[in-house]
DNA sequence: GCTATGACTGAATCCCAGA
DNA sequence: GTCTGGGATTCAGTCATAG
């Protein structure tokens, strides 16, 4: 079981990361006020939609459908939708890290004013992420399009945050070697995966497709970070989050909700340290200078470089830098200079000859590392 | 030609119908200032974004990306762009009948902001709707995902305007007989459909695609229908309105813009009745990933894949790429790393077990498939 | 005439470690 | 905090030219 606090057992707990793996049971602002800075990497935040529902909806056979009309689904106003929208995110901000970054999911009835409240609070948005859905509810009325998606925004807490996570190649390697879009189809949360109580009926109304999370998570987190919900409700969150070997922490305040999430969240088996391991591209890769290959003895003084077409060539100077047309610098700057280009990646761009085949000095490098065995 | 009018010369008409079917060169707001109360049923807007670009982008073979940085695209800050939003929303709502509709594109930029306005403002938001892109610009140096979609707002003028036009079965009958959803996939517009000027340039930053503007006219208006468009560019709205049989008026500041969207409509033929069918947007193949299985259950992080000799095998992690002898790489990459070869369709080489017999993970694409329905 | 190759382009809020 | 410089980074499509 998920250990369980009020906000104010919370406060007098002498453990500094008691809230680590638990849900909060309180109001979100308050319950995110008795939470230390910067202490969390990713936000997930899934706020009431402030439905402006008129009256019970019928389908073409006259049953009536199941909606959102639970109380904390209401608002007096925008006015009053955005004053708490500023609320909890202000506190969500002070308790993320510099480094980390909030996802917020809506609807057209909500998200525009999330998103402008988001901007107004200097937050600065990376995405907007489309939920396209599968298998969405039609519209009965004939009189609109079928509303078949809902919007998500990543955002980072700063215009200038620069450090945050996001796994360009695992994402990347996952799809077909394409970069991923903004656009994620998925099915709706529904069959076993959806919380029924004892009475057959779903638990929470609005209960997010695991699927979503577990993308949401790969993408933006590493294990062992912690991922903060402040509206947990059936827990998916926590459940994802644990799963995929990452801290949770939830906020909640119905209680129902908070039994349905902490039974949830203790069934799950967390994966192994291999599964979990995330693909990384050459950013990950130790840094290896030029100057380590000439050392190695890989090329040596003198030795003529060529572009692939080999249009262009330099001569290797004993101290590791590049020379031709009477000038000299690094392999880089040497390979933007004979293309009249302001920058070039000399690693890719210079090759040496072998075995009258040209390769580009970048696979010396792997050499290198592999000679390294990991060590730096 | 379409006419052309300066705001003054268009007041001074003793036509009160002078302005249909013309283009008023002049400030947004006081150019619709100059038009009747209620007197249009559509308005398309394509408000300048707002899109605050910072240096120049590089692609990664160094060439420079064509940023939108014109004049009118800058503001002061967001109180700025609000205020401007505010002006010509109130503006549009004067002239736009009970029954008329809005249409509203924008990015993550500036669409929150015009949606918040816009229920400010008491209109009553209908959809949103997501234009995917079929060949979005990618994200060069991969630290985000890629933005591959726009978003549109519509919306009456009133929560309780009761008699828009929506073609809801002629929508229907165009999307293979199911409703038309809120997510469009059209490709951007490029190729012949650009405006290109005499010295080869694009005409407009923006210009949108004929395609789309389509789709929101035969779903949101009537033939005989006047269509408005108050920033009105290169003039798609124009050009798809007087094809499909609608009345356009265009507001637009630059006279180089007016002359090509001037041009431009002149040389458009109306269909006649007949051909008034709904378009429909491109239907591609459905293209389904490794991290669509995985997201799914179809396959599960820490399950081993093999070839169908059981001479390689490999593990599934849960960022959806596989791992064998310490490496990574996607199920492409991998199969060909275990092979010693340069490239593999890893959907026909890797296998999964299932009841002692081997089968492609290429078979597990068909249950998708079956499960989306048709979408991509 | 047909195919292959390469150049070019699109509403883009696009790096980061170390000195 | 600023500044320097190594070096990492792209998808779908159109069009012109070469073979």
């Amino acid at each position: 079981m998920a250990s369980v606090f009020p906000i104010a057992e919370l406060r007098r707990s002498s453990d500094p990361l008691a809230w680590v793996d638990s849900i909060i049971k309180g109001d979100c602002v308050s319950a995110l006020e008795a939470l230390p800075d910067k202490s969390v990497d990713v936000i997930f935040a899934d706020p009431p939609y402030n439905l402006q529902l008129g009256g019970a909806l019928h389908r073409p056979d006259q049953s009536v459908v199941d909606a959102c009309d639970d109380e904390w689904d209401q608002f007096a106003s925008f006015e009053a939708y955005d004053a708490f929208t500023r609320a909890w995110l202000l506190a969500c901000r002070r308790v993320l890290k510099p480094t980390g970054t909030i996802w917020v999911i809506g609807s057209y009835h909500n998200i525009f004013r999330v998103g402008a409240t988001l901007q107004d609070l200097n937050f600065w948005i990376l995405n907007d992420i489309v939920w396209r859905k599968t298998n969405p509810m039609p519209n009965f009325k004939g009189r609109r399009f079928q509303n078949a998606h809902e919007t998500m925004i990543w955002a980072s807490p700063d215009p200038k945050a620069k450090g945050y996570t996001f796994n360009y190649d695992a994402m990347k390697a996952s799809n077909d070697d394409v970069q991923m879009r903004s656009d994620w189809l998925f099915p709706i949360c529904s069959g076993g995966e959806r919380l029924k109580g004892d009475d057959g009926k779903k638990v929470h109304p609005t209960q997010k497709p695991e699927a979503l999370l577990a993308r949401i998570l790969m993408a933006s987190s590493k294990p062992g970070d912690i991922v903060l919900d402040p509206f947990f409700g059936s827990g998916t969150t926590g459940a994802v989050a644990k799963r995929l070997g990452r801290h949770f922490v939830g906020i909640e305040r119905e209680q129902d909700y908070i039994d349905a999430a902490s039974a949830r969240i203790a069934a799950v088996e967390p994966l192994g340290k291999v599964e979990l391991t995330v693909l990384t591209g050459k950013k990950a890769e130790p840094r290896v200078a030029f100057n380590v290959l000439l050392e190695a003895g890989l090329v040596k003084p003198g030795q003529v470089l060529t572009d692939i077409k080999r249009r262009h060539s330099a001569i290797i100077r004993a101290d590791g830098t590049l020379t031709a047309n009477g000038e000299g610098g690094s392999i880089h700057r040497m390979g933007a200079k004979v293309q009249g280009l302001d920058a070039c990646n000399g690693w890719t761009f210079w090759h040496v000859e072998e075995e009258g085949a040209l390769k580009p000095i970048d696979d010396l490098r792997s050499v290198i590392r592999s000679r390294m065995g990991g060590l730096e």
